[in-house]
RNA sequence: GGCCCGGUGGUCAAGAGGCCUAAGACACCGCCCUUUCACGGCGGUAACACGAGUUCGAAUCUCGUCCGGGUCACCA
């Protein structure tokens, strides 16, 4: 007992707080009843990753649909991984996806919150504290192997075909003397702190995931570090010191973590904590050459979450398909609640998938383009110039030269009650409404098959004489009908389909001439209204340009 | 290799022993609507990994095989 505590004060001297003190300054939360505690803890080694996203969007909304908290913590206790601007990256990225945090790293530069610091480089001493508090009891101790040591153990383990580790009698210094560890200490060898694990691989522990249900594993029977030999905590020890401290209810974290649920249990135990819930996400899974894997930062740029900001597509697009791959009954909920915000919905962590779900871009660009949609034209101004001046800013100058025109682009076929579903990102529009830029405008002129070049000629001719800006839209495809028998084509598609032989094509066709002249392509939304937009001088120009080149 | 988890159409999935002749969505194909395209509507192709059990009855329960994923650090 002497001797524990002896230990305790030559390893960390410096620690002279009780987590007493702690538990006193982070007290229970008062919130109501059913209501999680979740968050988010990022580590800055890479760039805000897709599966973050996810991660953080299931927190998110856990939280909310219980009248909870929910919070961002920085795990940086690694610091030889640590990227430049990693935090910022994070956590503005999750915050221009819609994610915000009620505690915690509220801010890229701002922690907010009475359970903080919210960095775990910046709570060394309350880790070190529980550490202590574990060595005087006899539950942890130094451990003076090096890399080198250690290697060569597990490669002897290897050899003779037992589990490797640092556990049980190969744990080498698990009965190390406070004499022999002072020895050490004076001599300068380095050492981190091992829990001496209580464990035994016989043991089973059983925990209910939220998400995959019952699981069952062997007790952790392995004497893992705890504070590594700089004095900070590795990921498991930091995970039980601040979910306790923070009141986390719910941890919901990468499934790459359901493996070490076992040290965590134990941890919690040994602590004298009480453990909070798990829920283990399934990944997001990429195919390549016909095999799933994890989507990887290094592989994939859909893995970063800054590529779909590149692309153009709009936050909500995101946290919409993420939901529908999240909860399998998100889309009929949607489809009962088209306008309700995601935040509504019954998020229920059971109707969870348990294995991970492939990224389906086709996906994404359906549940986009349905959302986009649902944009009015004034919300679709302020969203693709604000990207493209961020992300094209050749094309942002353009859309802004002259924003009474582009609002009236971006209003056709949009502020009506079927709108089109033609964007699913921002990217997509610079060539969709390039026809309405000369800059950008790049004409085909090749004509539909069944119309020779002499009719087209001809009706072109015919409409530029009769064309009038003031026509509405009846008006103005009357005078299309008009001109069709003249060229030996039918005013009805009907009339067309019953005697194909008696016509040469029917008036959607010369629609299709007059298009193509126009609008230098064979589709586009209504023609009436383009040809308004772009003005009598511009669509007889047009229409000069496409006689003369036939 | 040890330990976990998982295999329902191309993809995401519903499914908790009879309601399954297996839903829905995306993708694909066809038809309708239609000034083109898109939207929308209608229809279509397409799946319970395999093998044994248990049971009157199995996509659903059990076991085995195979396949896939995760994890075995002083990284998180």
């Amino acid at each position: 007992m002497e001797q524990n505590k002896k230990m305790a004060e030559l390893l960390l001297p410096a620690v002279n707080k009780k987590p007493q003190y702690y538990e006193e300054l982070y007290p229970q939360r008062k919130l109501p009843d059913g209501a999680r505690v979740t968050r988010i803890a990022p580590s800055p080694t890479g760039y805000l990753h897709l599966g973050t996203l996810f991660a953080a969007l299931i927190n998110r909304i856990t939280a909310a649909s219980t009248g909870g908290v929910f919070y961002t913590r920085i795990e940086d206790t690694d610091k030889k991984r640590e990227i430049e601007g990693g935090i910022a990256d994070i956590i503005g990225g999750l915050l221009r996806f819609g994610i915000t945090a009620d505690e915690g790293f509220v801010e890229e530069n701002r922690q907010a919150g009475e359970y903080g610091p919210y960095r775990q480089s910046q709570r060394a001493e309350i880790y070190q504290t529980y550490a202590k508090e574990l060595i005087e009891r006899g539950l942890a101790y130094p451990c003076f192997c090096t890399a080198g040591e250690l290697d060569e153990v597990r490669k002897i383990q290897e050899k003779n075909k037992i589990r490797t580790g640092y556990h049980g009698e190969w744990a080498k210094h698990r009965n190390i003397t406070y004499e022999e560890a002072k020895a050490l200490i004076n001599s300068g060898k380095p050492y981190v702190i091992r829990l001496k694990s209580p464990g035994s691989e016989q043991n089973t522990v059983v925990f209910e995931d939220c998400i995959k249900g019952k699981i069952e594993m062997p007790e952790n029977d392995e004497d893992f570090v705890i504070l590594k030999s700089d004095g900070i905590p590795t990921y498991h020890f930091a995970h039980a010191v601040d979910d306790h401290l923070m009141r986390t209810t719910h941890v919901l974290r990468g499934d790459e973590w359901i493996s070490s649920v076992p040290k965590h249990l134990q941890l919690f135990k040994l602590l004298g904590f009480r453990p909070p819930k798990y829920g283990h996400i399934a990944p997001i899974m990429k195919l390549e050459n016909g095999a799933k894997r994890k989507i990887s930062k290094r592989k994939d740029p859909e893995a970063a979450v800054h590529f779909f900001a590149e692309q153009g597509y709009d936050s909500e697009c995101v946290t919409e398909y993420l939901m529908t791959v999240a909860s399998s009954d998100f889309e009929d909920w949607r489809r009962a609640n088209p306008d309700k915000p995601y935040g509504e919905f019954k998020f229920n962590l059971k109707k969870m998938s348990v294995s991970g779900a492939l990224f389906d871009r086709d996906k994404l660009d359906s549940v986009s383009k349905t959302v986009v949609s649902t944009f009015d034209s004034s919300a679709v101004f302020k969203k693709l110039t604000s990207w493209a001046e961020e992300f094209d800013p050749d094309f942002g100058k353009i859309l802004t030269a002259n924003p009474e025109y582009t609002r009236r682009v971006l209003s056709i076929d949009r502020d009506v009650s079927k709108p089109r579903k033609d964007i699913a990102k921002w990217s997509d529009a610079k060539d969709y409404f390039s026809y309405f830029f000369e800059t950008l405008y790049k004409p085909d002129l090749t004509l539909p098959e069944n119309i020779s070049r002499g009719d087209a000629k001809l009706f072109l001719q015919k409409y530029q004489a009769a064309y009038d800006p003031s026509d509405d839209r009846t008006a103005w495809f009357e005078k299309i009908k008009s001109i069709a028998p003249k060229l030996g084509f039918a005013e009805e598609t009907r009339e067309y389909r019953a005697n194909p032989d008696k016509y040469k094509g029917h008036a959607g066709d010369l629609s299709t001439v007059l298009r193509t002249a126009v609008t230098g392509r064979r589709n586009t939304p209504d023609l009436c209204e383009i040809m308004r937009v772009l003005g009598y001088d511009t669509c007889i120009a047009r229409i000069g340009e496409a006689i003369n080149s036939l």
